[in-house]
DNA sequence: GGTTAGATGCAACACAGTTGCATCTAGCCG
DNA sequence: CGGCTAGATGCAACTGTGTTGCATCTAACC
């Protein structure tokens, strides 16, 4: 398969999504989750919109889409180590679960991840509270900026 | 004890709590800590700020104010469900343990506390990956407004 | 193609948090 | 005590994230 067929068959799945959602299907919709598609950890606001050079949507835009997609059980959204969102593709297969793992954030870098293999623990609440939503952030050193550390320390 | 006794003596741990760590003593602080430590659970910046009704103190003093108090360990901090902030004054007892549990914020009265007779579980990260802090916060109804809701619906 | 609900762009705003600098003061020492 | 000084405070200005209102544009439907 060549390189093109696959961007363009990813492309129409992209498409697929946002109207299996009944959500209109527009650029900016588009190249949004396809960008959040391919990089598969959570990104900031501001990285999305770096990362689309020339066409570039306007922020209102980009945060009003951001939360469609994010309603539309397309994206998850993930609280940053220092407050800000940050929004990851959500993978549909599995149901029930955006963002019903916990999360690592390299205080280094910046590069968060998803761990997604292990749902959240359940933690005990105060008599007659009601859980609606839970989140765990992990916050360190990544593989790569750990050994870049450990090799510096040397 | 009367009431005005056992207010001065609290007043007075307080002032070796901040000698204690090593800190100037200022107003400021003894302010800041004494009505995080009577509050007991997770203050916004803003309602501490609103709190000390005359004796006003800068915004700038206070948010730092509260780091100094956080380096020192003598509160710890708290992600707020919106991405905030949230001060909480931290029992010396307990050895290391400034932060190592769940909080639980409420959806609808916003007010924060903390899950402290459980410590916060391990989860696996990325090989080579190291962990510094970690974060796990539940949002949810809290007793009392699960309880005003559950009656509304009858 | 024409219609229209809904998507976009722009300006203005709200709010948390930070920085630089001038002024003040808690704690110390003579 | 009464100065001295490192460190605390207050004020102004700034940054960055996220929101709202409104005019304009367009995807989807016929
Ligand atoms: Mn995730
Ligand atoms: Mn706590
Ligand atoms: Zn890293
Ligand atoms: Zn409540």
């Amino acid at each position: 398969m060549s390189e093109s067929h696959a961007r363009s068959s990813q492309s129409s799945r992209v498409r697929e999504l946002i109207k299996g959602s009944g959500l209109r299907c527009t650029p900016a919709r588009q190249a949004v989750l396809g960008f959040l598609s391919r990089t598969g950890r959570p990104l900031a606001h501001s990285e999305i919109a770096k990362a689309r050079g020339p066409a570039k949507l306007d922020r209102v835009t980009l945060y009003r889409t951001l939360a469609v997609l994010e309603d539309s059980g397309l994206v998850h959204r993930v609280q940053d180590s220092d407050g800000s969102w940050r929004f990851c593709a959500h993978v549909p297969v599995k149901k029930g679960c955006p963002g019903n793992h916990a999360h690592f954030q390299c205080t280094r870098c910046g590069e968060m991840q998803c761990l997604a293999s292990q749902a959240l623990p359940w933690i005990p609440v105060p008599d007659g509270a009601l859980v609606i939503g839970k989140q765990f952030l992990i916050c360190g050193l990544c593989p790569s900026c750990a050994a870049t550390r450990a090799a510096r320390k040397k």
